[in-house]
DNA sequence: TATTGTTATACTCTATAACTATA
DNA sequence: TATAGTTATAGAGTATAACAATA
C-alpha cells in the first residue's frame, strides 16, 4: 500500500530538516498512539479521561496535584473522578491535615482493571513498531532524556 | 494482590518495563508537543486544525484523499478548509477529470504563513529538549522506522 | 448503485467563571 | 484573603447520518 508517490512535501530552506522530518513523524506516531489508547481504553468500557486517570494513579494523590501532573483542568477532572467513581475504580479519602483536599486512592477494582488496560496498552504499541529490543532501549532513553530537560525549563 | 494495599505501586510484573517507560514519556511529550503546536497555532490565529492542513498541504490534493492522509473525517475536514479558504491561505480547485472532486492548493498567503508556523514549530521543539545534534538523528531515525513499520502493518 | 463533498446534529473534551468549604 | 474541589456553561474537536451532484 503505497501511498502519495508523488506528492513531495516541499520544504522550505531556513528550516531544521532534522527536526522537521522528526515532528512530522512524531505527529504521524501521536495520531496512532492516541487512536490505540482509545481503542484500548474503549475495550474496557474508559474514556481517555478516566484512562490516563487510572493509569497515572499509584498511591493516594490530592486531586490538584494529581490533575496538574497529568494535564487536566480541575474542573474537567472532577467529572472523570466522578465516573470512575461511580465504576468503583477509585475512591476520595478525606485529608485528615487539610479538610478542603482530597486523595485519589485506588479500589482492589481499580488496580485490577489498571493492569488489564496496561497489558492491552503494552501489547501493541505503535511506537515501538518495526523496532527491536536494542532500539527500544535506545527511544527510550531518549524520550526519558527531552521530558527531564523539559521538566527543568517549562512545565 | 501480590503489593501492598497504600504503598507506591508503579507498575505490575507482568508488563515491559521498556515499553511501559517510553509509554510513559511519549505520552508525556504529546502532551507538550500538542500544547506547542497550538500554541503557534495560536500565535497566527489559526485551530490547529487549520494548521494541521497547513502544515501538510504541498501539492494539489483530493480533499478526501488529504483528509484521510491527516486522519480527519470528511465531515470536519469541510468547515476546516472553509475557514483557510476565507483567510486565502488555500484555495478549492475543479478537478478537470471529475467533477466531483475539488483539488486543495495553497496560495501564496498559504505558503507564506506555512512557513511562518513551520519556523516557530520547530525553534523551540520539546521532542528535541536536551538533546544533541547526534542524539536528535538518532531520535528521527528511530521515530521514521516506527512510521514506516506502521505504514505496512495498519493503515 | 457508488462516490465526493457538504450539511445537520450530537457527543466528548477542554477552559473560564462563579460558588462552597475550608484555611 | 487565598486555596481545593465543585458546578454551570460555552467553545472547539470529532463522528454519524442524510443530502446533492456526479460518476
Amino acid at each position: 500500500m503505497e501511498e502519495g508517490q508523488d506528492t513531495v512535501v516541499v520544504r522550505d530552506a531556513d528550516v531544521d530538516p532534522v527536526a522537521a522530518d522528526a515532528a512530522d513523524d512524531f505527529f504521524v506516531l501521536l495520531s496512532r498512539m492516541r487512536a490505540h489508547f482509545l481503542a484500548c481504553c474503549a475495550a474496557l468500557d474508559l474514556t481517555s479521561g478516566m484512562g490516563s486517570v487510572l493509569r497515572g494513579l499509584s498511591g493516594p494523590t490530592p486531586m490538584r496535584e494529581f490533575a496538574r501532573r497529568l494535564g487536566y483542568d480541575p474542573s474537567n477532572f472532577t467529572g472523570i473522578v466522578d465516573r470512575l467513581e461511580q465504576r468503583g475504580l477509585v475512591a476520595r479519602r478525606p485529608d485528615p491535615d487539610d479538610r478542603r483536599v482530597r486523595q485519589l486512592v485506588l479500589t482492589d477494582d481499580g488496580r485490577t482493571l489498571r493492569r488489564d488496560l496496561e497489558t492491552r496498552l503494552l501489547a501493541d504499541l505503535p511506537l515501538f513498531a518495526g523496532l527491536d529490543e536494542p532500539a527500544r532501549r535506545t527511544l527510550r532513553d531518549l524520550l526519558r532524556r527531552a521530558v527531564a530537560a523539559g521538566d527543568g525549563s517549562a512545565g
